[in-house]
DNA sequence: CTTTTCTACTGTATCGTTACAGATTTCCTC
DNA sequence: GAGGAAATCTGTAACGATACAGTAGAAAAG
């Protein structure tokens, strides 16, 4: 180590970091002794073992990554590629969150692997692949038929998505149960005497876009109410939302309930359905997602149900490295359900 | 490379990537040449680095990250110290992305380093120092005498805060300005003809707890407005927040203007003044920031600044890669204003 | 007492890169 | 034409760790 640093006026000459080398210095063995005892190897002495723990605790000893990565192609690094675009409501954070707590336990590192949703989504995964820059990945905003999914598998790369796929692939995910939530949205919304409901959909290229229009079909079928059109996505502007909702309520087929996926976008809804001049809870009502409570605050009117993904973001970090210790793909999906209130 | 992958059914061999040597091998060069070649160095001749450059292009040569760090010292890795409490309105994963913006263009890798804020906030800046696990390091929640930065610049590592410090440290830091945040927002009350201002203020600990106070009382005394107390500070929880300012409208000392730190404490603030009967833009105005257009969405009345936390994440990432090649502290430090809508 | 077996430990090579100290060839200079 | 400088290129060692193929010594087996 050249150890280069900014030389400042008062820098103090940084301690030498101990190595595998220092340890077998200090306990008058041999380099490779002293890794296999902090390995546990099965042909180290007892008394051996328990002296080099105890020096190497004592020194503070952490084994350097740079050394480790290069021998035996292990990272130790988990890369989360994020697409740096939309998200306003910031969830995103919460799921780096739940990601790091898992990780806190272990030698990992969690590395953020950006891109631009407008690029090619291959990009950063094919360079972490090409790069060996990470022992697992985990993405989301996966889409129904997954390129990326395609691909890591292809190529042995452990990973874990948020959101199921569906191209024949077992794969560790972890999703949020959009089809209970949108049927369950229509049970609510017609248990209070609604039956002409829109819907207020994710966008429709990625996964949950499915199931969140399964789930809302389910409903209108088995609770027997009907399908107000909404040209609108989750995607859209705010302002757009509210402007199409607006001139939805201002028509003469005007819906008396709306699902909503997004928080953000309820907010914009409940905008609109106000400046067409109508009422959350006489009117109309409504039932949104939101990872984090802002809509109490908005409309207490408004039934809100939340999406956890900072528990998203643990079950995400549990699943990749269960995945690269070589557990089965099945045993590592998990879906979690929307929690209704009382009935 | 023992080329330890999970061993699926389907997966294919994994092609071989390029090294120094392959490279060597393919131009018929040594690979301390092709190293310098790729370097630009002074001493290989200029028909030998093109062709060096053609070859590796043709490759896909991509330098082999643990073997340059093992060698060098060179981490490139900038680290991102984050506290992974609170945080209702998520902008942090805006900073993120304003740094990996900055990142992409470069060879640097962004590492979450989280922590947990009731335990020391010293550990994961020790961590890294102690294993020398990245090149530079980003911190936020900086506190006037913050002791990470008094043990980084100690120990010469390159960092830069988010918020300033108050210790005759020099060092690159982006902060918005608090200061003239609070003194405008007493302003534009005054001119409104409000003239009893409360204001709800982020935690005594912080950095910019200081600026706020300095700027809201300058505000007070140039504009000629009063304080009135407000017991609460956007740490508080959302529904005490409400509580207090709804205990504060109803008694005889009611503001008729307030200022407020943070967005989601605005939206406390307001659910405490409607439900004491009053109404923002009529008996009270308020300003407040957000990081994100919501209280527009919520009550156009409520006079909003944008502090742009992707600007910060860009600003922050310049600042210390810049710090790293050595560039001066002082020509780090960058400070935004708030915006103030016409007049 | 020799041979085998087992236990406990160790030296060497290697991962990919770069610093450093040569080595070779060409070209001046006097 | 000898000496030296300049321009290019190269081999070796080292960063810290681990896989592998040993070795030394004691104990068991014959």
């Amino acid at each position: 180590m050249d150890n280069k640093r900014i030389s400042g006026s008062n820098t103090q000459p940084t301690p030498e970091r101990p190595t595998l080398k220092t340890i077998a210095f200090m306990t008058g063995l041999g380099i490779t002794t002293v890794s296999r005892a902090l390995k546990d190897a099965p042909d180290i002495g007892a008394e051996t073992k328990e002296r080099v723990r105890m020096v190497a605790r004592q020194l503070g000893y952490q084994p350097n990554r740079a050394g480790v990565r290069l021998r035996t192609g292990k990272t130790n690094v988990i890369a989360l590629v994020l697409s740096i675009d939309e998200e306003i409501m910031g969830f995103t954070s919460q799921m780096v969150f739940g990601i790091s707590e898992v990780l806190a336990g272990t030698q990992y590192h969690l590395v953020i692997t950006p891109h631009s949703h407008s690029k090619d989504p291959l990009v950063p995964v094919r360079y972490i692949l090409d790069t060996g820059s990470a022992d697992g990945v985990i993405i989301s905003r996966t889409e129904p038929d997954d390129a990326r999914v395609e691909l890591m598998h292809q190529r042995g790369m452990p990973f874990a998505t948020h959101g199921r796929t569906n191209m024949g692939i077992s794969h560790p995910f972890h999703d949020f149960d959009n089809e209970a939530f949108a049927r369950e949205a229509v049970r609510t919304l017609v248990a209070k005497g609604r039956h002409r409901i829109a819907l207020l959909q994710p966008p429709g290229k990625l996964n949950y876009y499915l199931h969140t229009q399964i789930g809302f079909q389910t409903g209108l079928r088995e609770y027997q109410a009907q399908e107000v059109p909404l040209r609108a996505s989750t995607d859209t502007t705010l302002a757009d939302i509210k402007d199409t909702v607006e001139a939805l309520m201002r028509s003469p087929h005007a819906p008396d309930g709306i699902v909503c996926s997004s928080s953000a976008a309820a907010i914009a809804v409940n905008a609109g359905i106000e400046a067409a001049g109508f009422r959350l809870g006489h009117d109309i009502d409504m039932v949104a997602k939101q990872s984090t409570d802002v809509l109490s605050w908005i409309r207490p009117e408004i039934i809100a149900i939340n999406e956890d993904f900072r528990h998203a973001g643990r079950e995400l970090g549990k699943a990749v490295i269960a995945r690269i210790d070589g557990i089965e793909p099945e045993l590592l999906q998990s879906i979690s359900s929307p929690i209704w209130p009382k009935g």
